[in-house]
RNA sequence: GCUGAUAUAGUGUAGGGGCCAAUCAUGCCGGCCUUUCACGCCGGCGACUGGGGUUCAAAUCCCCAUAUCAGCACCA
């Protein structure tokens, strides 16, 4: 039966069942509702490190927590956090702001930490004063044995008196870096190694750009207290910030402050794929990567230059959710949701890869209209001129005795000594189909032009349409190749980076 | 080692005691449509980690095992 007879059949039996059906394809893809949502809304954050530009790990947190902020409204802050002055380099804070901007975040507040450590300071001291934490003058090895064997150290019976006057010592230069920490008081015999007396403040001498400061806080800290003051309702996060989640309760609970909700995804590895920063960074430094935007990397940009709409990245994120289940990244599940946003907007032309030149006998010179888009004639066509002689895919013109060449004519081809022959036989497309000839594509004489595909496994030389020039910047469908971004247009040719089938 | 988390088709997800011989997407296979091996449409394939327990009833609750992951940094 026919998908119409079937669709008659059923609107005499069932006409019910019909919307029934079409309803269950709308279903629109969603996460989990958070807890304890206000009639505000949601203040939710988004917390890079300027090390490097964004890579798709952080799309996941950042389109998570966007997807809440829109869902319920209220505020998206982004929050750099630039607390390690060896890790903060002046050109990423342009990277990050660039590549949140190509994603498309609600961002409705930004703050730098770097901006904020009087009020961490400020908050250091209530701390200090209050007993919940001291200044530690240990040596970091050392500590951590005692740590191990719940032993507290020396420093943990420091007066306030002393752990302020230690304190002060951090900040007017009186400890060089590494001789001093604070830390919390959260107990040095807890069963959780990870929870005992953490660090919360150190001294770094490496200079940082945007503060002259010398004490920096640990993430745990400055998170507590930027969360808190920003008005932060709900976190999602990764997996990897659990034990940290338990550490900061510790600090919410020395302040009196209620914590946001938390919520934790899992790992999510990407298969064959770079992602460490200082790797990257290496890489670049030796030649071995273009730059950050080099397509064999991870990097926003790099994806954005294949020809990946941040839209698709979207949706592959929200399709993900925020399970704490492990997972691996799935290309081809992003590369299923980008094809359905590209396809429709994508205008088609032929790319011939090894191209050979043919003499067509018998053939009346024509030009040939191909629809830029098969689905939306409104867009019109492409014209192709031949006179005689056309370019032939090398690899799809071998051991077929026809082709049709798509949206010109049929050809037959013969073998004289060792060179193929190629014979002009007919315009019918019935014809070709008769003989299950293949329908390939092919470019003018004159009217083509160089272009290079490159894909993450190397680069493809051939030929595409002139003007395939209009489209930089732009999405293709490079017949039967696939989708590809065209990167450069320039007189010698065209650039285009493959996205996927 | 200690602490904690998680385990549903190849991949990602839904389902949180009976409506589950388990959802949807992707993938793969077959068909239709088509001057692309695209898109669209139709059909099919494919999974509850294992073992105990609770219960009339377990993918769902409990325990154990196994596996994986995370944390135990003066990084974030």
């Amino acid at each position: 039966m026919t998908p119409a007879g079937r669709r008659e059949k059923l609107s005499e039996l069932a006409p019910e069942l019909l919307d029934q059906k079409k309803e269950k394809k709308t279903r629109e893809r969603g996460l989990r509702e958070l807890k304890n949502v206000g009639d505000n809304g949601v203040v939710m954050r988004f917390a890079p490190n300027p090390s490097g530009p964004l890579h798709i790990g952080h799309a996941r947190a950042a389109y998570l927590n966007d997807y809440y902020v829109r869902q319920y409204g209220g505020r998206y802050v982004l929050r750099i956090e630039d607390t390690d002055p060896k890790r903060v380099e002046p050109e990423n804070y342009g990277m990050i702001l660039e590549d949140i901007e190509w994603l498309g975040l609600k961002i409705t507040d930004v703050v730098y930490q770097s901006d904020r450590l009087d009020i961490y300071y400020s908050h250091c001291e209530k701390l200090l004063e209050s007993g919940n934490a001291y200044v530690c003058t240990c040596d970091s090895a050392a500590f951590k044995t005692m740590k191990d064997n719940k032993k507290p150290c020396p420093c943990r019976d420091q007066t306030t008196e002393e752990n302020m006057s230690l304190w002060e010592k951090m900040l007017d230069g009186t400890f060089p870096e590494g001789a001093a920490t604070v830390r919390v008081k959260t107990g040095i015999d807890l069963p959780d190694p990870a929870m005992r007396d953490f660090s919360i403040f150190r001294i770094v001498e490496t200079p940082h750009f945007r503060t002259d400061a010398r004490v920096y806080p640990m993430m745990n800290f400055s998170v507590v207290i930027d969360d808190y003051l920003l008005g932060i309702t709900h976190v999602v996060r990764g997996k990897d910030h659990i034990a940290n989640t338990r550490r900061q309760g510790f600090i919410y609970d020395y302040l009196g402050w209620k914590q946001p909700e938390f919520y934790h995804y899992g790992r999510m590895s990407i298969g064959g794929l770079v992602l460490s920063t200082s790797a990257i960074k290496e890489g670049i430094r030796t030649g071995q990567y273009s730059g950050w935007d080099d397509i064999r990397l991870g990097t926003l940009r790099a994806i954005a230059r294949r020809g990946i709409q941040a839209e698709a990245v979207r949706n592959s994120m929200i399709d993900i959710g925020i399970g704490q289940t492990d997972i691996v990244f799935s290309w081809e599940n992003l590369f299923a949701e980008n094809k359905q946003i590209v396809d429709p907007v994508a205008n088609r032309y032929f790319f011939v890869t090894n191209p050979v030149k043919c003499s067509i006998k018998g053939a009346p010179s024509v030009t040939a209209k191909a629809f830029l888009h098969p689905n939306d004639e409104s867009r019109g066509c492409r014209a192709l001129d031949f006179n005689g002689k056309l370019y032939a895919p090398g690899d799809e013109i071998r051991d077929v005795s026809m082709v049709r060449f798509k949206d010109l004519f049929n050809v037959k081809i013969g073998n004289e000594g060792e060179k193929p022959s190629f014979e002009y036989s007919g315009d019918s497309l019935e014809d070709a189909r008769k003989e299950k000839s293949p329908i390939i594509q092919w470019l003018p004489e004159h009217g083509h032009i160089k272009c290079t595909l490159m894909t993450p496994e190397g680069k493809t030389e051939g030929i595409c349409e002139e003007t395939v020039c209009n489209e930089k910047d732009r999405v293709v469908q490079f017949e039967r190749v696939g989708f590809a971004r065209i990167d450069s247009v320039s007189d010698s040719g065209i650039v285009a980076y493959f996205a996927h089938r």
